[in-house]
DNA sequence: CTGTTAGCGCATTCAT
DNA sequence: ATGAATGCGCTAACAG
């Protein structure tokens, strides 16, 4: 229980040689007679000696700590991310001091100071997905910086994020392998990074097709159910013939299919459905209504820790965008047995 | 930049004092005259000195780090629970180091010698929300040890949860102060405890106010929207009158209410509806379509996180179980204004 | 009031 | 092959 923590003096005693001999013995490092050896390292394991992290840290200046610095961690779609980074930094060993909401000017030269204090061996910057520049900190590090969820001004930086571009892709080409050729699309503002890039990824894989989008463009709102189902009124209202809707996520394409519904359509065989976010993939359900592309949030915050990690033990360090690639979740709404 | 940083006897050196004086000084300490006080601060300050919280640790013994041990991390609802105690954490300047999946016999000798080396400063073990007894860990930590979103099998442990009965009791009054009193309740199996938690707490309220629960007793069966779809379906075949459902969760609810609605029945027009967890907020919606109770996950998080660590500062240390209050979040299937 | 000494636990010279 | 000495940076006990 409260027993105090044995030493390597105990273990030296124990074994009735030196503290620096059991060091060595205890890190396989110089050489030593086998016979030394086997007393040290029994006497290790009678004691159960646990070498204290702290003076280890305190001589190698390595304190296996991570900072990491959240614009806003319990928001829906960070809280993956961070998920992620940390319980894969506890996978190495790395503990992680996480500042929240503290990147505006107020906070943040104080955090910086704390981070410092801790002799941190690198920083993870996590921003909260929209893809617009998060001002760079790592000026202020003498360790590597790895940002996530977001992208740093400084093209110096090593940014990671989830391949909005790629979604888009899949998302077309799974609805133009189902034989789909009248796909629209309905997501955010075109301003919004990530719908843009949605949005290309979507038209590249139309084009490489020679298929166009319904209306010619995409109908542009904002992330939420009611947009969707005023954007599939529409859709309907313009006479326009589809048989698919990519939405910019899950949110919309639950709007969108319950219009399609009261208007007496089937989902799939009329119309089939594409959303974004997995959205019950990220509540734990099984149940997929929704054909929808996961974003891997947590993968990306575990790519982000080890590239972090493997940047610390002298790996690569590239700026510069890094994309997580998302995946193709099958569910009902654009199943290849039209039940609905 | 890569500028060393500066150390305690840099600060000295400048203020032309030994070194103890100056940590006496930058500590608070004992008497210093405030001529060599000043020169003191000033060197310091001008230095921009950090100091090392390494050395520190290892002369005061904390670590400053916080072992987190998870059944399961990146659950849909572990997330919060973990996310709201590791930001809390930060907030006391605590560091997490996380280890998920590690309860098991397999595992768990190895991670607790790691957590021993590391000298954490205490311990948060996090469950997967089933209330079923947690194997308790604390024997092997001579350091504060907190369990949240699960309940330890030993009594002395201080376990976190949130406050299953007050939900149902929460969902129960606000149907009753809708004028309700044909209330019908469909959740999961008996044996699940979380499930008769929030039983337990509907029938206190119905009790308290005199009103039987529709059929007699609840429908149970699993969490799934499935399960809503079928359950709403016997309770209409049944025949027996109802004005009100409370549903063990929000899926649940989602099933019952298009059951409802294909029925002709107007939701909350006549039949009010309420669910639990809050998933659309969890999703950072505002689209509250659902009445529901909201677990208030990450608060549990940061309780239990606030509990240990003041624990650790000698605060008083409960066993049992410490139950965290839930709250109703109103939507639109409870609304006053019956528009649907 | 302030400087000197010692020690936290370990790793790493340097001697032997 | 092994032990003694030194230092990581800081705090605390003891002198003066």
């Amino acid at each position: 229980m409260a027993r105090k923590p044995v030493s390597l003096r105990d273990v030296a005693a124990v074994a009735g040689v030196s503290a620096s001999t059991a060091s060595r013995v205890l890190n396989g490092q110089g050489r030593v007679s086998d016979a030394t050896r086997q007393r040290i390292v029994e006497a290790a394991e009678r004691l159960d000696f646990q070498p204290n992290a702290l003076a280890r840290s305190l001589v190698s200046g390595r304190s296996h700590t991570i900072g990491v610095l959240a614009v806003n961690a319990p928001g829906a779609f960070v809280m993956p991310v961070l998920t992620g980074a940390t319980t894969r930094l506890g996978e190495h060993d790395l503990s992680a001091l996480i500042y929240d909401s503290h990147l505006d000017r107020d906070l943040l030269a104080a955090t910086v100071r704390k981070l410092r204090a801790r002799r941190i061996d690198g920083l993870l910057v996590l921003g909260d997905g929209s893809r617009s520049g998060m001002r760079s900190v790592s000026e202020g590090f003498a360790v590597p910086v790895v940002y996530a969820y977001g992208v740093s001004d400084d093209a110096q930086d090593a940014s990671f994020l989830h391949d909005g571009r790629l979604a888009g892709q899949i998302a077309g080409e799974h609805l133009l392998s189902l034989g789909r050729r009248r796909i629209a699309h309905i997501t955010a503002w075109d301003y919004d990074l990530s719908a843009r890039a949605r949005a290309e990824g979507l038209s590249s894989a139309l084009d490489a097709a020679g298929v166009e989008l319904v209306l010619g463009h995409p109908l542009h709102g904002d992330w939420s159910r009611q947009w969707g189902v005023r954007a599939a009124q529409e859709l309907l209202a313009s006479g326009a013939p589809f048989d698919a809707v990519f939405c910019g996520n899950d949110e919309i394409a639950l709007g969108v299919y319950s219009v399609l519904r009261d208007a007496g359509l089937r989902v799939p065989g009329d119309v089939a459905l594409v959303g974004m976010d997995n959205m019950s993939g990220m509540l734990g359900h099984a149940d997929t209504l929704l054909t929808t592309i996961d974003p891997r949030l947590n993968a990306l915050g575990a790519a982000a820790a080890d590239y972090l990690v493997a940047a610390i033990d002298g790996g690569p360090y590239e700026g510069g965008l890094h994309s997580v690639p998302c995946t193709l979740v099958l569910g009902e709404s654009t199943a290849l047995d039209p039940a609905a």
